[in-house]
DNA sequence: CGCGCGATTGAGTAATTTCAAATCTAGTGG
DNA sequence: CCACTAGATTTGAAATTACTCAATCGCGCG
């Protein structure tokens, strides 16, 4: 479970045994089942979660109580409201589970810890971010370039899997279509 | 002019004189005049430009000739076309002047230099990976639960200046409608 | 003055949403 | 094994939104 991990960071950066265990002690094992809340909007974010298993989804409502999603996050996938957790507000955002699921969390202390004493980490994190960043902006540019229905093709050829494992309804809200409308580009 | 480099960087850390003689050597200064290209799409990107005046738009077009802009930067801003300079890829999107600019050029050996050799350097690219991710977050939640009118509100609120700086056209590409569209929406 | 760029306006068309109803499917209890 | 239910998906039709194409307007600059 641990060596999900391991793996994990050593694709970026190897690590000594020492090394390994002082970024062990930052993390907390939990497990989830499917329905449930890491974060709820409004919450204080109190963890980054690194998917060992499952599904989640960061999702935000809006004031017609419609929800849109921002992103899933599956195996090996780092997730939170990143905004509220680094910034110490209230989230605007809710994470929940589509599956059963089990993460690892890491404090906001925890991860500024890892940062400062162990710079592997913090240059593991850079890049990281450096890739969130860069597949965000690849997010916006399908919003500018794509129509619905090349978007969905596009979501389809990056995560097939995703189709297997959640509701249409929810890609739609990933996709920003109704469901309806998604169900009638499918054909 | 480095003066101004030396400002940003110590928003978020602090550096001794010497530490930012190091920083320094790894920039080059240069100039462009409206209109001219820093990138273009399938060069390879030499640099990632830190923007001392002036105004950029990273600008994608596509097959049927439309441009959709990824970005728009403005002083003290950090842009490249991320994925081309960190892969060593072919930019898939150019870098365009929209009023004459003066930037700093940091090459990716400059940029590895920096973070391998003084952390704190490494640590503010972190923190600007962090806000970069974020703030594309925040875009992608726009085109999810806001329309065309809102979108173009949340853009005027957001950067005001804009409004002076560049032609109607460009900000339509920018959110995503067509320029007659966003004329019918100022009223 | 006249050119050229940007912005606006109008009219018809295409894409998407909304609301409503019908259909399908997996899981549950009898 | 079947009937039943809740959730998910599909389909239809009307309404809305945004796009396209075309024409016009406005203004700064040579």
């Amino acid at each position: 479970m641990l060596e999900q991990l391991r793996k994990h960071i050593e694709k970026i950066i190897p690590l000594t045994d020492e090394e390994f265990a002082f970024v062990c002690s930052q993390f907390t094992p939990a497990q989830y089942k499917k329905h449930t809340f890491l974060i709820r909007e409004g919450d204080r974010v109190q963890h980054c979660y690194f998917v060992l298993s499952g599904l989640l989804m960061l999702v935000h409502n809006d004031e017609s109580g419609k929800q849109h999603i921002a992103s899933f996050a599956m195996e090996d996938w780092w997730e939170t409201d990143f905004l509220a957790f680094h910034s110490k507000t209230a989230a605007t955002m809710s994470l929940q589970c589509l599956e059963n699921t089990e993460v690892l969390c890491l404090s906001l202390t925890g991860y500024q810890k890892l940062c400062n004493d162990l710079p592997k980490m913090e240059h593991f994190f850079l890049r990281k971010a450096n890739a969130g960043h860069i597949a965000s902006q690849q997010r916006i540019l399908s919003f500018l370039t794509a129509n619905a229905k090349q978007r969905y093709e596009l979501l389809l050829n990056k995560y097939p899997a995703l189709f297997q494992r959640v509701p249409k309804t929810l890609l739609a809200s990933y996709l920003g279509v109704s469901r309806e409308t998604l169900s009638r580009l499918a054909s």
